[in-house]
DNA sequence: CCGTTTTGTTCCCGTTCGGGAACATTTTGT
DNA sequence: ACAAAATGTTCCCGAACGGGAACAAAACGG
C-alpha cells in the first residue's frame, strides 16, 4: 500500500501506524533504530525538525521505502 | 520518473537533477524555500541532519512527490 | 582561453536538536 | 474498575543545525 508524504504530520502517522501493525512499541523502534523514545515520539507528532539520516533509518527498520516522484517526469 | 530514496546522499543526488533540469541555481532553490544556500548545498551533498520539515519544502518547491511504499504491505 | 557564474567550504553565533531520565497522562487488558 | 504498560511531555545539557557572509575552487560560456 502506497502513502503520500505531504508533510511531516503525515509522516508521522504513517510511521505510527506502521509500527503498530508489527505491534511495536516506540521504545522497541527506538532500540532498532539507535535512536531515543523522544525522537520517535516527536517524529510521530510531526515534528518539522526532525533529523533526515535518522527518519531513513526508521522507515526502514519498518519495511517502508521511500520514492520520490516527479510530476513533470521525463 | 520513480526513484527509491535509500539514504540521504540518493536524496541529494535526486535533488540536484531535478533542480538542474528546471534551470535552477541553488539560490534560486533557497529563495523559493525560504532556506539558505547553505542547506540547500548541504542537501545536495546528503547532510544526514538536514531538518525534515524544510526537505519536504524543498521536493515540494521541484514538483516531487514522496511516496512511503510498504513492502509487506497490504 | 579567460571572465563570469555557480558551487563548496569555513566562520560566527543564536537557536534547537535529541539522548536520558523523571513524571503526568492516556491506553490497554483482564 | 484497576493495575500495568505505553505514550506525551518536561528538564538538563552537550552537540550541531543553518542563516549570512566571505573566500576558494570548479563549472560554464562566449
Amino acid at each position: 500500500m502506497d502513502h503520500q508524504i505531504p508533510n511531516t504530520k503525515e509522516l508521522g502517522l504513517i510511521v505510527r501506524d506502521a509500527r503498530k501493525q508489527q505491534g511495536l512499541t516506540q521504545e522497541d523502534l527506538a532500540g532498532l533504530t539507535g535512536t531515543g523514545r523522544r525522537f520517535i515520539s516527536d517524529l510521530e507528532q510531526g515534528k518539522e525538525t526532525a533529523e533526515l539520516g535518522k527518519v531513513l533509518a526508521v522507515l526502514a527498520s519498518l519495511g517502508l521505502a521511500l520514492f520520490a516522484h516527479s510530476k513533470w517526469s521525463k
